[in-house]
RNA sequence: UGGGGUGUAGCCAAGCGGUAAGGCAGUGGGUUUUGAUCCCACCAUGCGCAGGUUCGAGUCCUGCCACCCCAGCCA
């Protein structure tokens, strides 16, 4: 029941719990709007509500905020939940959506009217928006501000039967035009929209808006605290307004932190849906887009990105984390739970030329310390790969290269000295000659020789070629999103390399693994029978500065 | 220039009047057949700035400065 994190939520939560503020247990809710994918941001928010409901034996929402038809649809309704659950978290029974209220909220609307506390209001956007006065200047009160309670009930009902334009009326809260805070200038509260709503079709043609609903579910879910982003913080007074004047008995307290901000990456919808739109990115799971989607496309998986949001913390500071502590959170998720093979992305041909006869069979743990992952076969034999980065002709001591005449151990296999560079017309090797030390065989060397570098390899014989999609940041500016995107996106953000693979990685299906000093590996829905696919999660670090 | 917020290390973040936790990053070292992992050590005389109160201030008071949010019939 008590946690070992700590924030100022919880820490409230917890004062609540012991002053009896709160009587019974906690509930919390996760209230997305289905218009868009969920991202890293929301991840945030899912690990506060779900996790402090979990930690004080309370319960969760997940309630879709569905108040606009003209931007939502089932197709993120489903996309939400498969994330939500993905990441790990469980609402029972309790999947609910604004529109499930939604004549409950008419009603409390008429009740608003009757207590002179609303009004139908017949100016145009633009009218409204010229009364509403400036952040310095206070608004003008409406002409239709003072109608009678009758002729606001009337026109209302007429709203909702339908009998007038988009546009046309809106409902307002008669609270002050001349309120410094400009969410309490006299807010629209219903609009008509004739539109098809994804749940409740042509029901109806007016629509409540955030201010006016969000509070009022909240209560009669009997949210016990309502967490929310920092920019609500202004809405904060009209949450209380509606809810102070309309007849419930409960009534939740609403508290903000601030939205995660993650360098080199955007989590506006707007601009995710127009990198995808203009074609700079394949989907709202490209393994580059920090979606939800695309970060489980990607390879990350959702334990990951729960540390990682634990790790973040929850605070009212703006914060721009760095894109290392996601990585070092993939990592270490990753570490002890991810079987090893080889791979080799960038091919170099390697040619045993003392090697004669049969392949020679090597075993090789599937990890350095945990041998509940097995172990598996390598073959070696007289036609190899190697890193072609691996190898350079010259190399200072400090730089750990296979070098001409150099020698280098292969790993899990023979020591292998190079005599000779096959070069093409520009002057770049494309194949390498090297003597293997046939006393070096891995666990059994009695060679004496300590090469300083071990590289990984493949053998052609068991081996098969594959694809690898190496990811840096999507963006070269660490805060993007303020200028044009195609100033600010990096041109190497998706590379893809053909190499070669272990084939027990494919044979077996291998699900997420470790290519030996190349990084951590999941294979993409991109892959076919005859070509797989391999998306790097992250590479490994760098103790190389 | 109105209102609402926020300022503690490169990035996060504890701290609740008693002498600056922790994580990431970084640096140095050890182990290592992955430049990985793991282990050890180092990393703020300093808490936006300036005053004040106090035996004692990141914590209280006053003034200033910087940054973020708000003028949708979006959420």
């Amino acid at each position: 029941m008590s946690s070992s994190v700590s924030d100022f939520i919880r820490n409230r939560i917890r004062d609540d719990i012991e002053n009896e503020v709160v009587d019974g247990t906690i509930i919390t809710r996760f209230p997305p709007e289905p218009n868009g994918y969920l991202h890293i941001g929301h991840a945030k928010s899912i690990c506060l509500n779900f996790g402090v409901a979990e930690e004080f034996g309370g319960k969760t929402y997940l309630r879709f905020d569905d108040t606009n038809p003209l931007k939502e649809s089932e197709e993120f309704v489903e996309s939400i939940q498969q994330d939500v659950r993905w990441l790990g978290f469980d609402w029972e029974d309790r999947l609910t959506f604004a529109s499930d209220y939604f004549d409950q909220l008419y009603s409390f609307a008429e009740q608003l009217i009757e207590k002179g506390r609303a009004f139908v209001c017949d100016l145009s956007a633009e009218e409204i928006r010229a009364t509403r006065g400036t952040l310095t200047e206070p608004g003008s009160n409406s002409p239709f501000r003072d109608r009678t309670v009758k002729e606001n009930l009337d026109l209302f009902r007429r709203m909702r039967a339908g009998e007038f334009d988009e546009g046309s009326r809106v409902l307002r809260a008669r609270i002050d035009m001349r309120s410094p805070n400009i969410h309490l200038r006299d807010p629209v509260l219903y609009r008509i929209v004739h539109a098809e709503h994804h749940r409740t079709g042509d029901k109806w043609c007016i629509y409540p808006m955030y201010d006016f609903t969000h509070c009022i579910c909240d209560a009669l879910e009997g949210i016990t605290h309502s967490l929310c982003t920092l920019e609500f913080e202004d809405n904060r007074p009209l949450y209380d307004w509606v809810l102070d004047n309309v007849s419930i008995n409960f009534h939740p307290p609403q508290i903000e932190f601030s939205r995660l901000g993650l360098e080199f990456n955007v989590m506006s919808k707007r601009i995710l849906t127009s990198l995808i739109n203009a074609g700079h990115v394949e989907g709202w799971d490209d393994p580059r887009l920090p979606t939800i989607s695309g970060l489980r496309r990607r390879g990350v998986p959702a334990e990951a990105i729960r540390d990682f949001c634990s790790r973040v913390g929850v605070t009212k500071q703006a914060n721009l984390i760095e894109t290392n502590l996601l990585d070092f959170c993939v990592r270490s998720t990753l570490e002890d739970t991810s079987p090893r093979a080889m791979a080799v992305v960038d091919p170099l041909p390697v040619t045993v030329i003392n090697f004669e006869g049969e392949d020679v069979t090597l075993e090789a743990p599937n990890h350095p310390k945990n041998s509940e992952l097995g172990k598996r076969e390598l073959t070696f034999g007289r036609n190899l790969f190697i890193e072609r980065s691996d190898f350079r002709e010259s190399a200072s001591k400090k730089q750990r290269k296979l070098t001409l005449n150099g020698l280098a151990r292969l790993r899990y296999g023979f020591i292998v000295e190079c005599v000779e560079v096959v070069k093409d017309g520009q002057g770049s090797p494309i194949e390498l000659k090297v003597r293997y030390v046939p006393e070096s065989r891995s666990g059994q060397d009695t060679s004496g020789l300590k090469p300083r570098s071990t590289l990984h390899w493949v053998s052609a014989t068991n081996s098969i070629s594959a694809k690898f999609r190496l990811f840096e940041n999507l963006f070269n500016v660490r805060e993007p999103g303020s200028g044009d995107p195609r100033d600010e996106l990096n041109p190497t953000s998706r590379i893809e390399k053909d190499g070669l693979v272990e084939r027990v990685v494919v044979d077996d299906d291998w699900e997420r693994c470790q290519f030996e000093r190349n990084g951590y590996f999941i294979k993409d829905l991109d892959s076919t029978p005859m070509k797989p696919v391999f998306n790097r999660i992250v590479p490994l670090s760098s103790g190389v500065h």
